[in-house]
DNA sequence: AACATCTCCAACCGCGTGTAC
DNA sequence: AGTACACGCGGTTGGAGATGT
C-alpha cells in the first residue's frame, strides 16, 4: 500500500504562482500565522494549492528577509566549506546563510558554483559533462577535494596530509608514511585557520561547533580520524581516556614508518593556538 | 532569422523523521 | 508498540529566457 497523498490532486493547481495567489498566501499568513497546519492552510487561505506548495512558497519566497540576488565571496566561501564537510545537507548550509534559503543554495550551488570551482568554462562543459557527472554526486572524490583545499579556511585533504604538510613522513625507501589514525587537537574556539609553513608542522584550530563535522569529513576519506577542539578536555569528552598523542617532528621518525610516542599534554596546552596534526598508527 | 542547445531557478515529488494518538 | 499523519529535506524536473550556431 503506497502513502497517502497529502492532498487532492484532481483539484489542486500547479505550477507558477500568480501575483493574486502569492498576495492571498503572504496576507493570510501575516494575519493568522500558518497555525502550525499546512495541510489546512490553503483551504482557510482561500488557495486552490497543496499545502506542501504553500509551504514551499512562503519558505523560498515570500517571507520576510528574504535575500535574492547575487551571492558574496564571503557565502561562496562558507558554502564551499560546508558542503566539503557535511555534503549536501542544504538545510543546515542555509542556517549559516541568513536570508538564503536551501533551495537557493542547493541551486547555485548546482548551477554556479561547483562550475566555477571545477574551472569548467561553459565551452568545456559539454566534453566534461560525464566525468564531472561522476565527481559531483560524490562529493568525497579526491578531485573535488583537491579543487577546494584551495579555499582558506578549509581542511586539508588526505593528500596534503601524506604528501605536502608533512615532508618528512616517508618509510625508508622513500614512499610517504600511512597511518591508521589522525588526532588533531588544536586551538581556540571558533577560529577557522590552517597553514602550512615549512612542511613539518601544520597549525590547525576550529572552533568546538565544527568538530563532529570535521571528524566525518575525514572518516570520509578513509581516515580514522578525530579532530579535537581544545587540548586538555576534548580528548576525554569524545571518549578517548588514554590518548598517546604521536607528535610529527622528524626527530621522532624511527625510520620504519612510525613515529615514537611521547606525552606532550603540557606542551599541548601551553599553546593552545598551535595545535598539531598528530599521527596514530 | 530560425533553430538548437544551454542555463537557471521555481516548483514538484518521494522519502525519512517526528509526533500524536 | 503500532499506526497514521504532517513536516521538512534533498533530488529532480519543467519551462522560460539566454546564448550559440
Amino acid at each position: 500500500m503506497g502513502r497517502a497523498p497529502c492532498c487532492d490532486k484532481a483539484n489542486v493547481k500547479k505550477g507558477p504562482w500568480s501575483p493574486e495567489e502569492d498576495i492571498k498566501l503572504k496576507e493570510f499568513i501575516e494575519k493568522y500565522g500558518t497555525g502550525g497546519n499546512w495541510i489546512a492552510l490553503p483551504q482557510r487561505a482561500g488557495l486552490k494549492r497543496c499545502g506542501k506548495s504553500c509551504r514551499l512558497r512562503w519558505l523560498n519566497y515570500l517571507r520576510p528577509n528574504i535575500k535574492h540576488g547575487e551571492f558574496s565571496d564571503d557565502e561562496d566561501r562558507i558554502i564551499c566549506s560546508l558542503f566539503a564537510t557535511i555534503g549536501s545537507r542544504w538545510s543546515i548550509i542555509a542556517a549559516q546563510l541568513p536570508g538564503r534559503t536551501d533551495n537557493d543554495i542547493k541551486n547555485y550551488w548546482n548551477t554556479k558554483l561547483k562550475k566555477k570551482l571545477l574551472g569548467i568554462s561553459p565551452s568545456q562543459r559539454k566534453s566534461q559533462q560525464q566525468s564531472q557527472q561522476q565527481t559531483i554526486q560524490q562529493p568525497f572524490q579526491p578531485s573535488l577535494e583537491t579543487t577546494l583545499t584551495g579555499l582558506e579556511g578549509f581542511p586539508l585533504s588526505s593528500s596534503d596530509i601524506f604528501n605536502s604538510v608533512h615532508q618528512g613522513g616517508h618509510e625508508s625507501n622513500g614512499a610517504p608514511v600511512h597511518y591508521n589514525s589522525l588526532l588533531m587537537f588544536g586551538g581556540s574556539d571558533h577560529q577557522q585557520s590552517c597553514s602550512s609553513s615549512d612542511g613539518n608542522s601544520n597549525q590547525i584550530s576550529y572552533g568546538s561547533r565544527d568538530v563532529e563535522a570535521y571528524n566525518e569529513y575525514y572518516s570520509q576519506m578513509g581516515l580514522e580520524a578525530y579532530l579535537f577542539s581544545g587540548v586538555g578536555e576534548a580528548p576525554l569528552e569524545f571518549g578517548f581516556e588514554d590518548v598517546k598523542p604521536l607528535v610529527f617532528n622528524n626527530s621522532n621518525n624511527n625510520n620504519n614508518g612510525f613515529f615514537n610516542i611521547e606525552d606532550t599534554n603540557s606542551t599541548m596546552r601551553g599553546n593552545r593556538n598551535q595545535g598539531r596534526v598528530m599521527y596514530y598508527h
